[in-house]
RNA sequence: UGGGGUGUAGCCAAGUUGGUAAGGCACAGGACUUUGACUCCUGCAUUCGCUGGUUCGAGUCCAGCCAUCCCAGCCA
């Protein structure tokens, strides 16, 4: 992974080294186990990870695991296999909840210090005391409770003496701040819930804005790099750590998600479509999730390629999907063997063949990379050929087989049109050709063109096999773009996967291996199905030249 | 309507102390081609949300305005 890019939060750190700052670099990934990662989160990964590794610092993962009833084991492990897969290893990993007994401590020093009390408002009453975004709030009536009475409650809601929801811990800062966060903030929350680590250990959980900060000092992390929503938060972040006086102080930088056309990037959309069972699940390849990326057979390179190219700013912004297309095909072009597919086959016989006859066609794995070797692939009278390159009628500019035509056949002999052949109900069923036994190796020794090459594979030794064709997953321009009252099933394009049976592979396919990424010459590029033997994901399409070329 | 962000081409995005608009994607021409792919050339913002101001000179400084995003969870 390369980490020569230079961005704004860069340019931050180089004035920091400037000004004489000479710690060790140290961020974290924090997420929170309630979900799979998305291709949003691969932003969040590539920013702190590979910002730690530019400045030669260090990366942790780090669980932000404070509220028990959202989290669970199935997401830690699938969370710290997809960051691995990425190849953004951690330093450390560590979970939020082992802090439990230092953030315990810290709430108890701040109400020592006056700085927090304990506060019986129910959560509508908070909300009311609160105000609103041009009204101030107004002091809790329990606000200037004595230290040891707050000290003797905040240690009773621990113990479990209060129900869910009685009491929270509240930091004293300012009920008429024009940051709503600064109005006195829950920072401590009673919740009769085991945790997925801590079991029943707790009852009473610290808040995201209590815990964050402390999670960060305590691991040594210099820079706390999150999204912009969180900008709002970062006085608040401030303020617990200065509170508390960490010796070193961490800082929090803000830079704007990932957004990207037709792609549903909330987790709670995406466990809907799980759970509803419109999709297969997590890893299905229709998801934008690290899992299904993966399945579908992008490669981790050209998913933190496709990060990197779309920037880091505090734009908000909505990158185009073709951008991550792009880059797939860019690497994939240079590293995927060329293999044959035919995809909605047609049969053709060579009537002057000879019957029983077998030739080996030598043909290059990948002809962007010789190193990569050349196969033989048997040749005979009768072969597939794509249906779409024939034409009865041909559009002008047509260079594929048309009546009286010539083609070659990628890699070896021309090949041309004697007839078509039909069944009892009219359809086309096969074509017959002659074959020109002087072009053997795609060239006419009497110096004659052809216009057109198509792919074919033989008719006797082909694989048969099932191609799947993934779309976008599609909501509207954008999921923000939906009304409230609107259903969010209507937002989602019913045709977004198509599925061929009976596909006729080149034989060396019958051994494709699960995860195995090939390009179909002139089809796309396709990965294997890790689940499914026989079953080929299409990653991406090839660029498709014949629309362009034919409206000219 | 309070506060905090952000506004440079269709989509992203560089633009250090003011000196005369990088790059990528997309798109459009052309060359090449035993994948109509790839590759290779070429083109693509007299203009930086708008309006004024300062200046010999402003995307960069100043003022005002407009647009848009975030915040009223005991979620993260």
């Amino acid at each position: 992974m390369d980490e020569t890019t230079s961005n704004f939060i860069h340019d931050m750190i180089n004035a920091e080294i400037s000004a004489g700052f000479s710690g060790r670099i140290h961020t974290r990934f924090p997420p929170e186990p309630n979900g799979y990662l998305h291709i949003g989160s691969a932003k969040a990964i590539w920013i702190n990870y590979s910002t730690a590794k530019k400045y030669g610092g260090l990366f942790n993962l780090r669980y932000d695991d404070t509220n028990p009833v959202k989290e669970d084991d199935e997401y830690v492990d699938a969370i710290e296999a997809d960051l691995r897969w990425l190849g953004a290893v951690p330093d450390h990993i560590f979970y939020g909840s082992d802090y439990f007994d230092q953030c315990y401590e810290y709430a108890v020093k701040l109400i020592r210090d006056g700085k927090a009390y304990v506060c019986d408002l129910s959560a509508e009453d908070m909300r009311e005391y609160r105000g609103t975004l041009t009204q101030p709030g107004k002091n809790s009536p329990y606000r200037e409770r004595g230290i040891q009475e707050n000290l003797d409650l905040f240690e009773r809601m621990k113990g479990g003496e209060f129900p869910d929801g009685a009491r929270t811990l509240r930091a004293k800062i300012d009920m008429s701040s024009s940051n709503l966060n600064l109005r006195d903030p829950a920072i401590y929350r009673i919740l009769h819930v085991s945790h997925h680590r801590q079991g029943d250990k707790w009852c009473i959980y610290p808040l995201y804005d209590f815990a964050h900060p402390i999670q960060d000092a305590l691991e040594g992390i210099t820079h706390s790099l999150c999204s912009i929503e969180f900008e709002n938060h970062r006085p608040l972040y401030d303020w617990v750590v200065n509170q508390i006086d960490f010796e070193k102080k961490p800082h929090q930088t803000e830079f704007a998600r990932l957004n990207v056309t037709y792609t549903i990037m909330s987790k709670r959309y995406l466990r809907y479509l799980v759970e509803s069972g419109l999709v297969d699940g997590w890893d299905d390849p229709r998801m934008p999730t690290l899992c299904a990326l993966r399945r579908r057979g992008f490669t981790p390179s050209s998913i933190f390629e496709f990060v990197k190219k779309a920037g880091v700013s505090k734009t908000y912004s909505l990158v185009d999907i073709g951008l991550l297309e792009f880059c797939i095909r860019d690497e994939l072009n240079k590293t995927a063997l060329r293999r044959v597919a035919v995809t909605k086959p047609l049969k053709v016989v060579l009537t002057n063949y000879p019957e029983g006859q077998t030739e080996y066609i030598t043909l290059p794995n990948n002809p962007e990379d010789e190193s990569a070797g050349t196969r033989q692939v048997p040749f005979s009278r009768e072969l597939f050929i794509e249906r779409a390159d024939f034409e009865e009628n041909p559009p002008p500019k047509y260079h594929r087989l048309k009546p009286d035509g010539e083609v070659r056949l990628l890699g070896t002999y021309f090949i041309r049109y004697e007839r078509a052949v039909y069944d009892e109900t009219g359809e086309l069923s096969e074509l017959h050709c002659t074959y020109d036994p002087e072009t053997r190796a795609g060239q006419s020794p009497d110096g004659r063109k052809v216009k057109g090459t198509i792919h074919w594979v033989e008719v006797k030794n082909a694989v048969t096999a099932q191609l799947r064709l993934y779309d976008r997953l599609f909501t509207l321009e954008n999921l923000n773009d939906m009304p409230e009252d609107k259903n969010f099933d209507d937002y989602l394009n019913p045709a977004s996967l198509e599925v061929l049976e009976n596909c006729k592979l080149e034989p060396c396919l019958k051994d494709a291996s699960a995860g195995e990424r090939f390009q179909f010459v002139r089809t796309g590029y396709f990965c294997a199905d890790s689940r499914n033997p026989g079953v080929f994901n299409r990653i991406v399409p090839l660029k498709d030249g014949f629309s362009k070329q034919a409206s000219k």
